[in-house]
DNA sequence: TTTAATAACTGAACAGCATTCATTTCAAGT
DNA sequence: ACTTGAAATGAATGCTGTTCAGTTATTAAA
């Protein structure tokens, strides 16, 4: 748990402890998932004190914030990586999906990040994060519109589209707290129609269609 | 603030009250907002003590889990009575908009619902939430078929879409929290550019067109 | 090598939160 | 008037994120 016990002193070991305390933060995510997120074990899981967390983030959403921007960085950086040179517009909202859920911290912190996370960060760090948003944004657009043969206003536009989209099926799945509950067959035939997957997928292509005939 | 001190001994009486508490919640929420918003506050909005409440709600998410559920069930009233015999995609979408985000709570309690709100809700009440959103869904997809001259089928994948679509959209705005604040030229048009009216009206009308060219 | 200054770090304390439960209080039935 | 059962209470509990006066490791100076 604890691999380094020395003070940081310069620059590059605060940033480096900083890292650090993200990594710890993310194992726990994966572990205990938000809900069950708290500063103390986040303390704990990476080997300093709750007061130590405060001088590295202002407040506990700003963890989930600086999480969230890497995991967005990361996700987007895979994404443009496995885009091929052309692709039709299913395979498009597949990979897309893929990616983007198969990232285990991206949805998830994106789907709170407006209504639950950005609520106690400072003004500094929503800039920086919103900025950081925008560039990706961005990179995914241009990525995109050699791929699906639009011009760039459009890819904009889809790219932009999608990210709501893919905070709106976000909730569409199954809790996992609910997965071993005994669950009536009218219940669960419901859950089943509000699947993420094919909402996102089969109305994704709509979009882009959409947008492309515009 | 306290209108009633009797004790409430018959069902009728038990049920009236717990009205008073969900109504007491719904002013309450329209004040301090989601996360402004306490059992401490609400039961002295109520005119109880806090242990009184939870004698009616398990916990303070099941409160809002009822609350959501009558929200739903207006918002769906209200839209419905207000649809004409027939209209274009265009207005449909605009009007399913305008009534959805003019509820004082519908929006904001089903943008938090599936992440935040179901996560603390015995099993009972969330069944029971799912049997009446299944019945709402229901009852709108009816009353939309016979306007956008659908398919019942069509028709009923339509609304689950645009409801998905709402919940992405809602995280859109700029939250109220930073309506005061300075916000640079770059950020300020990034966000302009994720406003949440045109990115519905412009995608539902996709996805309906979507959905009739099937 | 000893001393002084700096700031990273600590951990106890705090205020606020949702939730619980032994006790009190009231209204209906006898 | 008395008994009874359940509604209502409010103090107590255990948890939360956050703060800060004090401690200690580290570097720079003497």
């Amino acid at each position: 748990m604890t691999p380094e016990k020395k003070r940081a002193r310069s620059l590059e070991e605060k940033s480096f402890r900083r890292q650090q305390i993200l990594d710890a933060a993310s194992a726990l995510f994966g572990e205990v998932g938000y809900e069950g997120f708290s500063v103390a074990l986040l303390a704990s899981k990476a080997g300093i004190v709750k007061g130590t967390l405060y001088l590295y983030f202002k407040t506990r959403e700003e963890v989930f914030l600086a999480l969230y921007d890497q995991s967005l960085n990361r996700w987007s950086e895979k994404f443009i990586q496995q885009l091929p040179e052309s692709l039709e517009d299913r395979a498009f909202c597949e990979l897309l999906y893929e990616t983007a859920f198969g990232d285990p911290l991206y949805v998830p912190l994106q789907a709170r990040l407006e209504k639950v996370i950005e609520h106690n960060v400072s003004l500094d760090c929503l800039l920086l994060s919103k900025r950081n948003f925008l560039q990706e944004v961005d990179r995914l657009a241009a990525a995109s519109a050699d791929v699906l043969r639009l011009r760039n206003e459009q890819a904009l536009e889809v790219i932009k589209t999608l990210g709501v989209l893919i905070v709106g099926v976000a909730g569409a799945d199954l809790a996992p707290s609910l997965k071993g509950e005994e669950i009536p067959e009218d219940v669960q035939h419901l859950l089943a129609s509000f699947s993420s997957r094919p909402i996102f997928v089969k109305n994704a292509e709509r979009i882009i269609q959409g947008v492309r005939s515009d």
